[in-house]
DNA sequence: ACTAATTTGTTTATTGCCATGACGAATAGA
DNA sequence: TCTATTCGTCATGGCAATAAACAAATTAGT
C-alpha cells in the first residue's frame, strides 16, 4: 500500500500542554469511555477514568450539549442509593459518510457515533469503461442522496471519505495509480461538485483493516489485513493505529519472496508472493479464462464444484500465502492475521494450507492458529471502515467539532 | 527477541489530563526541546515550542533547581536587544548506569544526561564456566566501581540497566534463556547485593537499537537493528519506540524462511536465515573449528587474509540476508537497516551481496541502498543504550525525579 | 555620545479547569 | 418513617498558563 501519510511523524517538537488542551483531552476520555463501556452513569464514568464527579459532570454538559451523547432514563442498579441516568452516544449526532469506487459498484454509507450503518448503498455500475470524471459525477450524486437520508434520520455528516483502490500520492489528494479502475494520475475533488466538499481519499486496503480494528470482533489492536486489490496489500495496524512505513510503502506483502528462483515477478523480482497468490496467477492456474465480472465469484463457484484445478491452485495460494505470513508473524508478531476482501470468500479453501503452512514454519515462538481468521466485515469492510474513520476522529477528539 | 512488554499497552480507558499532568508534561516539553536543539535562551524555547516567555521562565526555574539544566552566559546574538542567557543540559545531574554481561567479558558505564559517555569498563571475564552468582557478583561491583567514579565526577545515577544478551521473561525480571551465558531461568536481583538496588533487565539486541535511534547518526525513528546474539534478531523501533510485538516476538529475523527446502532449522522449521548466517553456520561454512574467544575476530582475521571459503560463506549469508531483508522492507518500510553488534565488523564482506540482493528484489518501490548501513557504534551500542534508556526517561519526564 | 529600537526575562493580574467538600435528590432496606 | 447510600450539582480554592506591562541589556542611527 505505497501510501504515503499526508501528515509526516511530528517527531521534534511537540505541541504545548495548556488548559484547553486538558479539557479536549478530558472531553475525549470521557466520550470515548462511553462509546467503550455502553450506557453509563456520571458517577460510574468519574469512577472508570479517575475524574471528580464534578468534572465529568461539567465535560458531560458540554458533550451533551453539542449533541454527541444523550441522557436516557434513571436506570435502577438494584443496589441502594439515587440511580445514575444513563449517558450514551448520541444516534441522531454527527456521522460519517463512507464512499467507494469499485471496478463494477459504487458504494456509499453512513455512520452514525456508535458505529452503526444507518444508510447502506451499493449500486452497479461499470466504472472500468466510463471517464473517471462521470464516474465520481455519479458518486457524488449517491453521496448527496445518502447525505438527504442521513439528515432525515437526524444525523449530521462531519466527514466524508472515500475508499480508494488504488495508490494514492503523497498528499493524499491524488489517485496516482488504480489499475482496476483505470486510473491514473486523477484528482477526484477537481470532478467533485463545487457545491459539495470533496472527500478525503484513503486506501481501500487500509480502510478494511481499521474496519477490523474498530469493528472487527476480537479486538486486537496489533494486526494484519491482508486484501487483494492492487495486488495483494496487508495493511499494518500497530498499537491502535495505522502504520504507513518511513515512506508510506508498509505492507507490500504481495512482493514478500517466497521462492528466490521463482518465476519472475511485474515488479522485476522473482518469487513474489503475488506470482502465486495474486488474483491473476489464481485465476490462470484454475484455468478461469477472459474477464469475468467478479473473478472471486468465479473461483467460489468452481470451488464449491469441486473443480480440481482450481482447489489445487487455492491450495497452492494458501501455501505460499502461509510462507510468506511466516515473515510477517516473525517480524512483526501481530495478535491477528486478518483475511479480508475478495480473500474473505475464499478463505474456506486458503484456510486449511495457510493453516498447516505457518503451523510447520512458525516455531521459535509459541503460535495460535486461531490468531488467523477471516474477516468478519468481508468486502463491506472498506467502506465501512471509511465511514468509520470520520466518527472515530469524533469520537478520539470530540473538540474538533466546535473549534 | 522474544521479550513481553513489562507495562502491557495501556488501551483501555486513559489517564485523565490535570493540571499537574500539563506542568509535567511541559517540564518535559522544555527538557527535550533543549536537549534536541543545543543551547538555548528562554525566548528561543518559547517561540520553538509555542508556550509564553513567562510559563517557560517558571518551568526552566524548576528544571535549574532540579539540577537538570545549567544557565550560561549571556550569549551575543549579533542582532538587537537584549542577549538571552545560555540554557544547556547540566553535565554533572542525573546520570544512567548501563551494565552488559557477555561470554567473555563485563561491561558497565555511566552516560550524563547529554548522553555522553563519562565512565566506560569493559573488563575480560570468562563468564560461560562461572556459576551465575559469581558473575553477577562481580558485575555488581563493577557497577558499584563506575558509581563511586560517577559520583566523583558529580553525576548521580537515577537508574541501571543490564543488557542480558538472551530471552526474558514476561515480568523482565528473569533471564530465560541465554545460551551464550549458559543461564537458564536466572534472576539476577536474587543475586545482587542487598544494599544495592538491582538493574533493570533488558535485552541486548533491543538496546543496541534504542542506541542507534538515539546517536546512530543520521535521525531514524523507523529502524530495523540486526544483531547477532541468541541467533539472529532484529530489534525494531517504530515511530521512535521499541515495538515489540503483541506478544513481545517482533523481530525474529533469523526464523524468516529464505529458501522454503533449506535445511532444517533449530527451531523445527526449513531454510530458516539462521541456517545461512548464523553465526553457527558461517563459522563452519568458512571451516572455522573449535571454539573460538572470539569467533567474529576469527572470521575478520580470514577475511580479511582473504581465505576462499570464509568469503564463500560471508558472500553467502549477505544473500541470505539480503533476501530475509527484502521481506523486512516489504512488510515494514524502514527509514533504516543497520547492521548492528558482531555484524557491524563483518559489515565490509556482508554489505556487498546484501546490497545486490536487495537492489534486485524490491522493486515495488524506490530503493536507497543507503537505507541498509553498518552502525556506528557497533559492539558498545547495547551497553550505551543500556545506559542512555534512564537518562532518556529522564528528559521525556523529569518530573519523575521528584514525585 | 546619546537616543531609539529591539529583544530578553520578570512581574502582576486574569482566565480556565479541576479538586475539594458540602448539599439536595432519589433510591433500598429496616 | 427513618437511615444509609449513592448520584448529581454548587460554591470555593488552587494551580498553571496567558496577557500585558515593566525593567534590563544590547544594537543601530544620528
Amino acid at each position: 500500500m505505497p501510501t504515503a501519510s499526508p501528515a509526516a511523524t511530528p517527531e521534534g517538537p511537540r505541541r504545548p500542554a495548556s488548559q484547553q488542551g486538558m479539557r479536549r483531552q478530558n472531553l475525549a476520555l470521557v466520550l470515548s469511555t462511553v462509546a467503550a463501556s455502553g450506557p453509563l452513569s456520571r458517577a460510574a464514568v468519574a469512577g472508570r477514568v479517575g475524574l471528580t464527579r464534578a468534572a465529568v459532570s461539567s465535560l458531560v454538559d458540554e458533550l451533551l450539549g453539542a449533541g454527541l451523547l444523550v441522557e436516557g432514563e434513571t436506570q435502577a442498579s438494584g443496589k441502594a442509593g439515587r440511580p445514575g441516568r444513563a449517558l450514551a452516544l448520541h444516534d441522531r449526532g454527527p456521522a460519517g459518510l463512507g464512499l467507494e469506487v469499485g471496478p463494477a459498484h459504487l458504494g456509499a454509507c453512513v455512520v452514525d457515533l456508535r458505529g452503526e450503518p444507518r444508510v447502506w448503498h451499493r449500486v452497479p455500475a461499470l466504472n472500468r469503461s466510463r471517464p473517471a470524471e462521470q464516474v465520481l459525477g455519479e458518486l457524488a450524486e449517491l453521496a448527496a442522496a445518502s447525505t438527504r437520508e442521513a439528515l432525515a434520520l437526524g444525523l449530521r455528516i462531519e466527514g466524508a471519505v472515500l475508499a480508494v483502490p488504488g495508490v494514492l500520492g503523497p498528499a493524499h489528494d491524488t489517485v496516482e495509480h488504480a489499475p482496476n479502475l483505470g486510473w491514473h494520475g486523477v484528482v477526484p475533488a477537481e470532478h467533485w461538485p463545487a457545491a459539495l466538499r470533496a472527500p478525503e481519499l484513503e486506501n481501500e486496503a487500509n480502510l478494511g483493516a481499521l474496519a477490523e480494528l474498530w469493528r472487527g470482533g476480537e479486538p486486537a489492536d496489533t494486526l494484519v489485513h491482508i486484501s487483494a486489490e492492487t495486488g495483494i496489500g496487508a495493511a499494518l495496524v500497530i498499537d491502535g493505529r495505522l502504520f504507513r512505513g518511513a515512506a508510506g510503502y508498509a505492507g507490500e506483502l504481495g512482493h514478500v519472496p517466497v521462492h528466490t528462483d521463482g518465476p519472475r515477478c511485474s515488479c522485476g523480482a522473482r518469487g513474489c508472493l503475488e506470482q502465486y497468490a495474486g488474483a491473476r496467477a489464481v485465476l490462470r492456474a484454475a484455468g478461469v479464462r477472459g474477464t469475468h465480472r467478479d473473478p472471486v465469484a468465479a473461483l467460489v463457484d468452481r470451488a464449491r464444484e469441486g473443480h480440481a484445478p482450481t482447489l489445487a491452485a487455492l491450495t497452492r495460494a494458501g501455501e505460499a500465502f502461509g510462507t510468506a505470513l511466516t515473515s510477517a508473524v516473525n517480524l512483526v508478531d501481530p495478535a491477528a492475521i486478518v483475511l479480508g476482501g475478495a480473500y474473505t470468500e475464499l478463505a474456506p479453501w486458503l484456510l486449511p494450507a495457510m493453516t498447516t503452512e505457518l503451523t510447520a514454519r512458525v516455531r521459535v515462538r509459541p503460535w495460535d492458529p486461531d490468531t488467523l481468521r477471516p474477516s468478519r466485515l468481508g468486502r463491506r469492510g472498506p467502506l465501512l471502515g471509511a465511514a468509520l474513520l470520520t466518527t472515530q476522529r469524533v469520537i478520539t477528539d470530540p473538540a474538533r467539532l466546535w473549534d
